[in-house]
DNA sequence: TAGATTGTTAATCGATTAACAATC
DNA sequence: TAGATTGTTAATCGATTAACAATC
């Protein structure tokens, strides 16, 4: 266990694809699973899944394969799912309110500690079990509970007005959802982009590129 | 132009981004940017952003850099914008409003054409200029209008159900927000998958790496 | 013990970066 | 022409795959 150091990105963006699935064994009463099988499942090679396993610790077992729960279990410390990281969600329009009824942040490493917006129509109002609060009142409340995440629902100009306040409040990671480059601006920030924009164009090249292809 | 066979994934995934910024470049009335004073605005090497265009077409000029009206003209000639492919969305719950409101697909290369739901309290409601229109007719919808990309905002059992169908009556590519490992089950089939809750398990890895870097 | 499958090293493959001649 | 910057080739770097000895 623990020997994590310098693990790529690519390794750690396939663990949550592999925690899923490993999950859903588990679900099914599934003990025991082999990289082989397991890799045929998901689309991947063998050798890939034992490589990546392999950076974190040898979790498997010669002759046997992988111990489904135990794995699970593994995985979640890896990724910090235990730790419920602080969080707070900014902006409360249809992403934002999307992303706080649809996404199970306790699951996923964090909780969600509040809601905020601009709009007076919007304050007040409550998503979920949550009620949306005054974006005014923020600073108050990153000093008060200190959270460490910021979810960025707003457009670009919202977000690079509100950032460097956020980062003076303590806020050490951004789930960004606007178009602000946080990543150039502020070096020493995590930022975890989400450009749905971007996907749908990649989509739109790989469909059009088939198309051509039938020609 | 067009010498775009088997350019790599990698490649083009950052053509979405190099756009969004060549477009608030264009907006901004700047006509030529070379390659080192724009890779330094989105954080890249100029090799790359060099190398990545020419897989495309030499569309720079020695000693200037690149048109940056045309360089839009060109990137949205390759990923197909101007195509309009025709599109359903399948899902109107949160995730499939936000999408439907949020998204400018005419911007992305795709023309909405229709919102599916089973549920009988949605179908008939509006988002957007558009009505929520009742799953049992998608079929017919499809034989009609000939929708090329579906978007999937169901949940995984939901999306099982009805991808075999979907492929039946054409759908070509899928924009998946389910958990359903579509890739792996239909070889010849476009996927561009968006998993939220992945991208928030790598955040909550990069936090939890950060953290115990400090001790 | 025999069979299976891991952990790990080595080989391959692909992607990124550096360098520079070509050229505007 | 001189300066700047591309297009493109070569060098480097990293990631994936293959192979196999170790071992359950």
């Amino acid at each position: 266990m623990a020997k994590n150091t310098g693990v790529s990105l690519a390794v750690i963006r396939r663990l949550p694809r592999y925690y899923r699935f490993l999950e859903d064994l588990r679900k099914e009463g599934i003990e025991y699973i082999s990289s082989r099988k397991f890799a045929e499942l998901i689309g991947v090679t063998a050798s890939q899944v034992r490589q990546d396993l392999n950076c974190f610790g040898g979790f498997g077992q010669q002759g046997r394969g992988y111990d489904v729960a135990n794995l699970c279990k593994e995985i979640e410390t890896i990724l910090g799912i235990r730790r419920q990281t602080p969080a707070v969600l900014v902006g409360a329009g249809n992403l934002g309110a999307a992303i706080a009824n649809h996404m199970d942040f306790s699951q996923r490493g964090f909780s969600l500690l509040g809601i905020f917006d601009t709009d007076a129509r919007k304050i007040g109002q409550t998503i979920g079990k949550q009620t949306i609060l005054d974006m005014q009142t923020l600073g108050e409340f990153c000093q008060k509970h200190h959270p460490q995440m910021a979810i960025l629902c707003i457009p670009q100009e919202g977000a690079e007005k509100i950032v460097p306040s956020l980062i003076e409040w303590g806020i050490e990671g951004f789930w960004n959802f606007s178009h602000f480059n946080l990543a150039v601006s502020y070096e020493n920030v995590i930022v975890e982009n989400v450009h749905l924009g971007d996907s749908l164009l990649t989509l739109s090249y790989l469909i059009q590129e088939r198309d051509q292809q039938k020609t």
